[in-house]
DNA sequence: CATGGTTGGG
């Protein structure tokens, strides 16, 4: 009652709404209307604290035409009572929003509401709907709720069906006490709703006793142990589960779900943390239609007990370790998907494939599965329309030149599948195909003409990888409409640039051999094209007006080409690399239009002219800028220190005069550990196609996962004259820092010894003085260190790590002495431990030089990096083809990477550091060519 | 029965 009083507004609806009740006859129509007065009233309350922007309750009105309530949109009204039993107000196509009024409870003999998919920014589920007592269906999904599920819905006593899935986590129940006496329960949805303190949820799902469909998908469920069979009571009528996304283990899963008798049909396992073998106890649920255990941790072969069943239609085993052969028994003939992507499956499979002439979808990608395929494998499967056999290095095939397949396939995956050496002629009777990838599958042929005109509904196109040349013919015409993706990339493609589709959005022409001016880009009006790459060719000549116009143009990429003339009129989202050419002029003021801009790398031309102060006020999410090699004179404008995001800046071997701004210190993503910007590139998925040239310790590499990581500033051979400001060394994560080769002069500034992550530190070939601050020796990042060549005097600090580094680095200043340097300064015993020194006279064994190309500290935080980076974007990825396949080869590289860094390493951290990486690479991407461990 | 959204339906 005290509550009661805190909301007089309740209280005053009460007493109206009493009032109404004694006044009016309920049943009876007027006029042939049959809308209760008092209900009406209510909704029309009910609508005036809703907002309805979409229009959806125009029927709703008090006019005299809108009398019949029970003619509104989404109200139902019982036939013989009248009262308003059905409210489907579900905002599929027009939300609602606003507030959800205690008017609704005036509809007493409600028994179905759906509010689901609207707009109820973040306010609470409304308690009183728990007085609603009829109602036997309850929807409120996806409405932008949040907060604690109020217990209240513990009430609805007759409800059958419950929806109650939210947006990632918004909704949590910290106790599911309320669930447990909903005893008519048969459907109940609370996916993504955080359940992450609700401990009691196995106790609970197993009180509610007519369950048939129960979806718990991405509710980080808490791991518990099952209840004892004995207190066991589990439903027999559920027959539909999904637990996906919980990260729940074989011990908590299992046992509970082998105590639901046979009724169970579709098993929704994936994504969690079942580990072990597959219970040979799955046979024995013999409904089973539907089984996914997919993105686990599962070993073993598949069990016999799987075997045979009519039942099953849809198995997926993908992502797990999974070895052994996939037996014949286990093939049932009713299966129309197959997916055993990303196992350790070996031997044939292939054989008995064919017998399931049910067949629609077979994924097979990233086994060792060992196989001449025949058209006899295919002679039954007449359905089959997706087939991916990719990265099965065993798989070659072997058709007849005039094979018609007895199926239309939409999908042909056989990346990295002994496809050549010649272009399979069979896909000439495929005219269905939206999808074909048949990149580095062994092809050494030309390109045939008539592919370009097979299918209307060509989505993607991938032959890269391959041994393609020739010339491409224009076939313009005939393109399909449908074109999101062509890559041709590394193949010997030659003669003139092809006109490309005006409708795709990413052209990847990469690495051939086109030759010749692009002016037939400018053809079409290409507004859709996103990403364009036409590095590494022989192409030449200005670039044409028509980048302006590509206003969605994401990606430019045109490095390693012979382009000239002077770069105008571009206009690109994110990524710009013309490294590499015979750009001319100056930097087009067109830029200044790019303000979002990221990476421009435009290295290696010969551009000239000042730095443009704009530039630091225009690319407020610049990463990496790259002028390197080039022409340009004058001083470094302050401005560019607003480049907040600045991770890497290289302005090496230019005429760039004056002093070293001061205020590089406000480059403050060289302070923290994670760069704002970057990171939402990153999780965007744009990331995964940048990658970029650095010149590190003297190597040109290429950095793509690791360059989120990368903090460098090399202003190298150059004619800069002053000291070091002090304030660099605020730059806490850099990386790297060359300075050599300019008039640099003064102190060595004492603070150097703040910047612990400095990896490489050149500042060679200088006029610097004074003695070399102690704090160098802090730094034992530095796998490079190089202070040569200036006018360096006294003692050289006396650090293990520093004399590690090597004579040469100290080298050319005269008045230096100690070690590792030969000569002994005034004063000091020669008192050499060999076993410390090793080889002080300065020369390296080439083995030692190589381990110090990227040096062990760069080496861990890359380790730091990757753990953080790779979980965030790793998701997003498996499910989409493109940037998975995007993702992969990077992935594969810089593994390699890994793999040759680790091998010279001395490091003791290598082993469970090895470990660690090899459990993540089986687990992700089992896959070929994993370099032996070294012992 | 109840799979669509400003997000996955694996």
């Amino acid at each position: 009652m005290i509550k009661f009083f805190q909301h007089p507004h309740l209280l005053v609806i009460v007493l109206l709404l009493g009032l109404r009740t004694t006044c009016e006859q309920s049943i009876g129509t007027k006029d042939g209307i049959r809308c209760l007065e008092k209900e009406r009233e209510a909704l029309l309350r009910f609508k005036d604290e809703l907002i309805d922007d979409y229009g959806q309750l125009s029927s709703w009105g008090n006019q005299k035409d809108k009398e019949e309530c029970c003619k509104w949109s989404g109200v139902l009204c019982d036939n013989l009572t009248n009262h308003i039993i059905q409210l489907d107000l579900h905002g599929a196509s027009a939300p609602l929003g606003g507030n959800i009024s205690v008017w609704l409870l005036e509809i007493q003999h409600l028994k179905y509401l759906d509010l689901s998919l609207n707009s109820f920014n973040h306010r609470r589920i409304p308690q009183f709907i728990g007085s609603l007592g009829k109602l036997q269906y309850l929807d409120l999904s996806d409405s932008w709720f949040s907060g604690e599920i109020p217990h209240h819905l513990g009430n609805l006593s007759e409800l059958q069906f419950l929806g109650l899935s939210a947006y990632a986590g918004m909704l949590t129940s910290t106790n599911l006490d309320w669930l447990s006496r909903l005893h008519s329960l048969r459907y109940l949805r609370l996916s993504s709703v955080n359940l992450t303190m609700a401990t009691n949820w196995l106790q609970t799902i197993n009180k509610l006793i007519q369950l048939e469909v129960l979806y718990l998908s991405d509710c980080h469920l808490p791991t518990v142990l099952p209840p004892s069979p004995s207190t066991f009571n589990a439903s027999n009528s559920l027959y539909k589960l999904d637990l996906f996304g919980n990260d729940l283990s074989s011990s908590c899963v299992f046992p509970w779900l082998f105590n639901f008798s046979s009724g169970l049909s579709y098993i929704e396992l994936g994504s969690n943390k079942l580990q072990g073998p597959i219970p040979d106890d799955i046979g024995n649920l013999l409904s089973l239609s539907y089984l996914s255990l997919s993105q686990n941790q599962l070993e073993g072969e598949i069990p016999m007990a799987l075997g045979n069943r009519s039942s099953l239609s849809y198995l997926d085993l993908t992502n797990n370790q999974l070895t052994g052969t996939v037996p014949d028994l286990v093939l049932s003939f009713s299966l129309k998907n197959l997916y055993l992507d990303h196992n350790m499956f070996n031997g044939t499979v292939t054989q008995s494939i064919g017998s399931l002439y049910k067949l629609e979808c077979l994924g097979l990608h990233s086994n060792h599965f060992d196989d001449i395929i025949t058209e006899s494998h295919f002679f039954n499967l007449s359905q089959l329309r997706i087939l991916d056999l990719s990265y099965n290095p065993g798989i070659s095939f072997d058709f007849s030149l005039g094979w018609n397949p007895p199926f239309q396939l939409t999908e042909v995956l056989l990346r990295g599948c002994k496809v050549g050496p010649h272009f399979p002629t069979w896909l000439r009777t495929q005219t269905r195909l939206y999808e074909l990838d048949i990149s580095n599958a062994g092809i050494l042929d030309t390109f045939p003409d008539w592919l370009w005109e097979l299918s209307s509904n060509l989505d993607d196109l991938n032959v890269s990888h391959n041994n393609f040349h020739g010339v491409l013919h224009d076939f313009s015409s005939k393109f399909s409409t449908n074109f999101r993706t062509i890559d041709l990339s590394f193949n010997h493609f030659s003669g003139s640039l092809p006109i490309l589709p005006p409708n795709a959005s990413l052209l990847d022409l990469s690495s051939n051999k086109f030759a010749g001016p692009i002016t037939n880009l400018c053809n079409e009006t290409n507004s859709s094209w996103s990403y364009l790459d036409l590095s590494n060719n022989l192409l030449s000549g200005q670039l044409p007006d028509c980048f302006a116009n590509l206003s969605n143009l994401r990606f430019l990429k045109l490095a390693h080409n012979n382009f000239s003339g002077n770069i105008h009129s571009l206009n690109i989202r994110f990524s710009l690399h013309l490294q590499n050419n015979s750009f001319t002029g100056e930097i087009p003021t067109s830029l200044r239009n790019c303000t979002s801009l990221a990476f421009i790398d435009l290295s290696r031309n010969k551009l000239t002219g000042k730095i443009p102060t704009w530039m630091g006020n225009t690319f407020t999410s610049l990463v990496f800028l790259s002028l390197r090699s080039n022409e340009f004179f004058g001083s470094i404008p302050s401005n560019l220190c607003h480049l907040s995001h600045l991770q890497v800046l290289d302005f090496s071997l230019n005429k760039i005069s004056g002093a070293i701004p001061k205020c590089l210190n406000n480059l403050t993503a060289m302070i923290e550990v994670d760069n704002e910007s970057y990171v939402s590139s990153f999780s965007s998925g744009l990331q995964s196609y940048e990658s970029a040239s650095v010149i590190w310790k003297s190597n040109e590499r290429e950095y793509i996962n690791t360059l989120r990581l990368m903090r460098l500033i090399d202003l190298s051979s150059n004619n800069l004259v002053g000291d070091i400001p002090a304030e660099i060394t605020s730059l806490v994560t850099l990386v790297g820092l060359n300075l050599s080769r300019n008039n640099l002069s003064g102190i060595l500034p004492a603070s150097i010894e703040q910047l612990r992550s400095l990896d490489f530190l050149d500042l060679s070939r200088n006029n610097f003085s004074g003695g070399i601050p102690a704090g160098v020796s802090q730094l034992d990042q530095l796998g490079v260190l190089d202070l040569s060549y200036n006018n360096l005097s006294g003692k050289i600090p006396q650090n293990i790590h520093l004399q590690t580094l090597g004579a040469s680095a100290f080298e050319g200043n005269p008045d230096l002495c100690g070690l590792p340097l030969n000569k002994t300064c005034p004063g000091d015993e020669i008192a050499q431990d060999p076993k410390i020194i090793g080889n002080a006279s300065g020369m390296k064994d080439p083995k030692e030089e190589e381990d110090k190309l990227i040096s062990d500290g760069f080496y861990i935080s890359m380790v730091v990096g990757f753990v953080f980076g790779f979980w965030g974007v790793c998701g997003t990825l498996v499910f989409n083809n493109l940037w998975r396949i995007a993702f992969f080869k990077l992935w594969n590289s810089s593994m390699d990477w890994l793999y040759v860094k680790i091998a010279i390493s001395k490091i003791r951290l290598k082993e469970a550091f090895h470990k660690f990486m090899n459990s993540l690479r089986s687990r992700f991407f089992v896959s070929e060519n994993v370099p032996k461990q070294e012992k």
